[in-house]
DNA sequence: TTGATTAATTATACCGGTACAATTATAATG
DNA sequence: CATTATAATTGTACCGGTATAATTAATCAA
């Protein structure tokens, strides 16, 4: 691993350890630099790695800062690895209702760049948080990327497999949401009325390489989902 | 402006002006150096920032490669800056509904970490997109950090009003998303029917020093808004 | 005590370098 | 012609430096 990253890890585990709270100001960037014992740049490197995950925010002129979120229980948007980690207190557990290799759907080719003729791994399965319904989900795997699924590897983690399993690299993600109401289907799986609101999140993950490698679409319960998303400035 | 920051821009112009498309490569990093006559750290951290961006992707012993979300007439989640860039091709208008100054309630002074004796600017607006009515907002700003708003700025752009009249510097924000139902009210000023899905964004904005001086609560119009995000990897 | 001025602190911009890792192109091999 | 080894390309990690801008602390003046 990487020193920045190592670096950005350990500054991380330092601020949950000792339970620094949102505004606490981190030792300074001289300080920094000798205890770990690297120049300047690997410093900043890992704590620009850590303003873009949220975790601290700088001052100039001032210091580095802690910055948190006060809620707790929320799914996060931006995590790119589902929302194992955010729901790490809670029960999450998969049932797979469907695992098949088929062609895609004109979306999903779409999505994913790839042709009609091409194969994919369909994945529908639905989520329970806590014994409750979490959400619905159907899911596309360029079956060229992904060459193998099974239903031991797809009720545990899909990604976990994809990345240490196969050893791909996942890079950025399209993600897309839509409101709408459930159809007579979806409320079944998800044990809600017909008509009950729902919040479709359409997803696209591509390798570092640009490569698109799954499209999912995921119907969330309305009663038991609520997410977060932690923007920084860079936005003109 | 910095030059890490005008080179970005400059980057991103020509992105657009000739219409390169996902997966497109631009020059190589010696290139824009000498092109730019800066350094390589220069033009690593305005490609670093037009990545932040979701402008471009970098891959190692590749290239620099554009990145570009396919569908149109989405709302970022990440901008920051209110949806107006994002849906520049609509009408967006604005109604006033409310604007006062008051105390906060428990939630807003909890979120703008302030006491129940502080002031606030209450701010309640419908918004249209091209006639049609697109989410009803209540908006608490810190009235020590914005002493002052009218009817004008509240219908033309408030943060506009705030970077450019008052010269603060926005920094990041924390956003939180539920669905719920429309209450009856809620439904009347979207016209809508009582019940109909509903997306509650809760955002607190934040300086750059960390002080969070708006907290907003908008409720969307399920037929009339769909969101995207795009998201990096830097996440373990 | 207050307010303004100055100095010290602290993060950021920018330079230019070496070494390295991932990818891609080329050449060699069977 | 396909496969494998090798070389060239290209972005990233890391160093260490100078200068600068924003903030905070200290000093001085009224």
């Amino acid at each position: 691993m990487l020193k920045y990253q190592q670096i950005a890890e350990e500054i991380e585990k330092y601020i949950e350890e000792n339970a620094l709270q949102q505004g606490d100001k981190l030792p300074v960037l001289e300080t920094l630099m000798t205890h770990f014992e690297v120049s300047k740049s690997t410093i900043t490197k890992s704590l620009d790695l850590l303003e873009k995950k949220g975790v601290v925010f700088q001052v100039r002129g001032s210091g580095i800062f802690v910055r948190r979120h006060k809620r707790k229980g929320y799914i996060s948007l931006l995590s790119n690895q589902g929302f194992k980690k955010d729901l790490e207190d809670y029960k999450i557990t998969s049932e797979v209702i469907e695992l098949e290799v088929r062609k895609p759907t004109q979306e999903a080719a779409h999505n994913l760049n790839i042709s009609l003729d091409d194969e994919v791994y369909y994945v529908k399965r639905v989520r329970y948080i806590q014994e409750q319904t979490l959400c619905l989900e159907e899911s596309y795997y360029n079956k060229s990327i992904v060459p193998y699924l099974n239903n031991e590897i797809v009720t545990e983690s899909i990604f976990n497999y994809i990345k240490e399993g196969l050893g791909l690299k996942v890079g950025f993600s399209d993600i897309y949401l839509h409101m709408d109401k459930l159809s007579e289907e979806e409320a079944a799986y998800l044990g809600l009325e017909n008509g009950a609101p729902k919040l479709l999140v359409e997803s696209i993950f591509h390798l570092t390489n640009g490569q698109p490698f799954n499209f999912s679409k995921v119907t969330y319960n309305y009663q038991q989902s609520q997410f977060f998303i932690q923007a920084n400035s860079h936005f003109s």
